[in-house]
DNA sequence: GCAAATCCCGACTAAAATACTCGGAATTAT
DNA sequence: ATAATTCCGAGTATTTTAGTCGGGATTTGC
């Protein structure tokens, strides 16, 4: 059970983008070069962040991205479901519902996954993106 | 992020075993038949569980498996943990500690991590597989 | 109008992890 | 002895991850 590269450094990503730019569009390559990450996979998770209106782009010299949306509104769940599409460590809990329990045991293990499902949701959601680019400002 | 099968078979096999290992040892044949996994594969769970201390085995005929503790003091996490290891999305989160955060935002994401990690063993602890038992009977 | 900087897009690939299977050895009850 | 079991190590097909790569479209500044 692993969060994928997608989820960490598309966050630290997004904290960046959304503590450098206030002003003005941020570059990819501004990015990269400070959190360390290849321009052409940055652009990946870009494109995720983008279609899930996240993030606005501005094309051409002088562009980059800017945050869509004030950041206090924006939450850890938010950007990490963009990027890795649900966060739930076992999906069987009951949304296509397609298969059905054929054992009493695989219901009762439904107990627990729901639950870990549903904590760790609750967490990400928890905190907004505002939280943490007040908390990287306070370091510098 | 994903649960693997050894996760979600593993615990679903531990709750049969619970559940009809009171009297006598229960053979992984029969476990296989009632959850639909395989035997062979279910010989590797059962293997990591075994090492972890949470069933003992009998060997030779009408040997099988047994839950070594009382099942009020075996959490799901306890489970989880000897068959996926540690059971933490995100690693990074202080342990090993071998890299040094070089950018802040890095730093700040790592807040994030550790809520997470925190809050789904809290989660996996907080339920016992005592309680699934009881779950299950009564839905019988 | 041209060059440079930038985002955009789709395809491709190497490496790692997952989800198993298989063969055979050791042990025990009947 | 035979059958039912656990035990053990290796092997393998599939899937997922973690990227790279090439080229196209857009915009700015000279």
């Amino acid at each position: 059970m692993k969060l994928s590269t997608k989820g960490r450094y598309g966050l630290r990503a997004f904290i960046d983008l959304a503590v450098w730019g206030e002003e003005r569009p941020v570059s990819l390559v501004s990015i990269a070069k400070r959190q360390e990450i290849s321009v052409s996979y940055l652009e990946q998770l870009m494109a995720k962040l983008k279609k899930a209106g996240l993030v606005t782009s501005v094309r051409g010299a002088n562009g980059g991205y800017t945050v869509a949306r004030p950041v206090e509104e924006i939450s850890v769940g938010d950007v990490l479901r963009a990027l890795e599409g649900d966060i739930t460590p076992v999906e069987c809990a009951g949304i296509g519902s397609s298969q059905q329990c054929t054992s009493s045991s695989q219901c009762v293990s439904k107990i627990v996954w729901k639950r870990i499902n549903d904590s760790i949701n609750e967490t990400v959601d928890s905190i907004n993106i505002g939280e943490l680019v007040r908390e990287s400002k306070r370091r510098d």
